[in-house]
DNA sequence: TAAAATTGCGTACAAGTGTACGCTGAAAAA
DNA sequence: TTTTTCAGCGTACACTTGTACGCAATTTTA
């Protein structure tokens, strides 16, 4: 089953995907990477290339997919941990910091892609951070007791000043993140208290 | 005075300028810029570029510069308008979404380079993005009384938001746009409760 | 005035790019 | 078995890129 040609060609694919995944550091942009490179390191021929992707972009596409799934891994381990120890905004912030650590190469795709240059890029960026902000927005929805749009907009606020920690702390060492780990926990409870403060006021 | 030379090479640097800017659109990247195409647009062989600039690396800074030029004109702006109608939040949401309008290349720019490949530019734009924080919690200390550190972290998760929206914001028709403005008011009066009932909270 | 400096241009070259085309060997289908 | 399919390769081509080098014209300096 599964057919000894198949299982090869999805092995391929997958050297490429790793490949691509593993010239992002911090001086390469996907947007920089040229299809040859790709393939030198994946160690096929150029040409090869096309027999698994129409061209760079939906190769481009499908590591944003693969990054998605990554941070849809970490939610749930996020979502774990704060059954487990209660803090919510503790412990998605340092779920996010233990992130960039394990994985950089994904957090800085989708840190790029967000803003690049293609349309395409940019809206699959956004739609894997939006399941986060609904997963949130859920939660503080159904233990608060907040109105959906209200508790929307406040996810919103936390995972964007969140995802912005994040990008500062790629460019620290690990004494200067925990401080930013501190000031984003703070920000998210400044969040979190005022958007408390206008529902109670509105009553 | 000047000097007739002195005077011509400036102004032929400002060909340069202009021509690098308006190649930055939605589908270019300062970093996708080639050396040829600039001066290409620019309408100068492409030798000639190195009268002025020693790589495109030092021309993507002087953009940034200029950016940062076009941001501190904004801000003083916002400024003016505080003072006349009083409402900071919304003032500053309103002319920061004028600007992205009025300027989208020089946001783009920003906004790109703020998480690109180039340790210099991120850290230029940074410094950039600092004034306005500096600027906001100025403020926040002097009107509200708050201690320097604490008017700084609200600063900073402001200018974090309004930058983000104004980021999505560039994707967006007219009618969206009001309603990105209207989000983001919302947010920046959690921030702003929040950081005021923590206050409170602690004395 | 003569000499020096400097902006801008054209040419040239090595290196890198995307991709069209045809071949080969092995797997799958007949 | 014979035939068909197809992943992967090598070659080839037309472009684009950054930049070294020397020349021309003109301004600045001596």
């Amino acid at each position: 089953m599964g057919g000894h040609r198949a299982q090869q060609k999805e092995k391929t694919r997958r050297t490429i995907i790793d490949a691509a995944f593993r010239l992002l550091n911090q001086e390469r942009s996907y947007s920089s990477l040229s299809l040859r490179e790709v393939t030198r390191e994946a160690g096929i021929a150029p040409t090869s290339f096309y027999r698994h992707f129409e061209d760079m972009e939906e190769l481009g596409l499908t590591l944003v997919d693969e990054g998605g799934v990554a941070l849809r891994q970490l939610m749930r381990k996020a979502r774990q941990r704060i059954r487990d120890q209660g803090s919510v905004i503790q412990t998605s912030v340092e779920t996010f910091m233990e992130f960039i650590q394990s994985s950089p190469h994904v957090f800085r795709l989708l840190l790029r892609e967000r803003s690049g240059t293609s349309l395409a890029f940019r809206k699959a960026v956004s739609r894997e951070l939006q399941y986060f902000v609904v997963e949130l927005a859920d939660y503080i929805q159904h233990t608060q007791g907040y109105p959906a749009e209200e508790a929307r907009v406040q996810a919103e606020a936390m995972v964007i000043l969140v995802f912005n920690a994040c990008a500062e702390a790629l460019d620290c060492k690990p004494a200067e993140r925990k401080l930013l780990t501190e000031k984003s926990i703070r920000q998210l409870r400044f969040v979190a208290r005022g958007a408390d403060e206008f529902l109670k006021g509105r009553h």
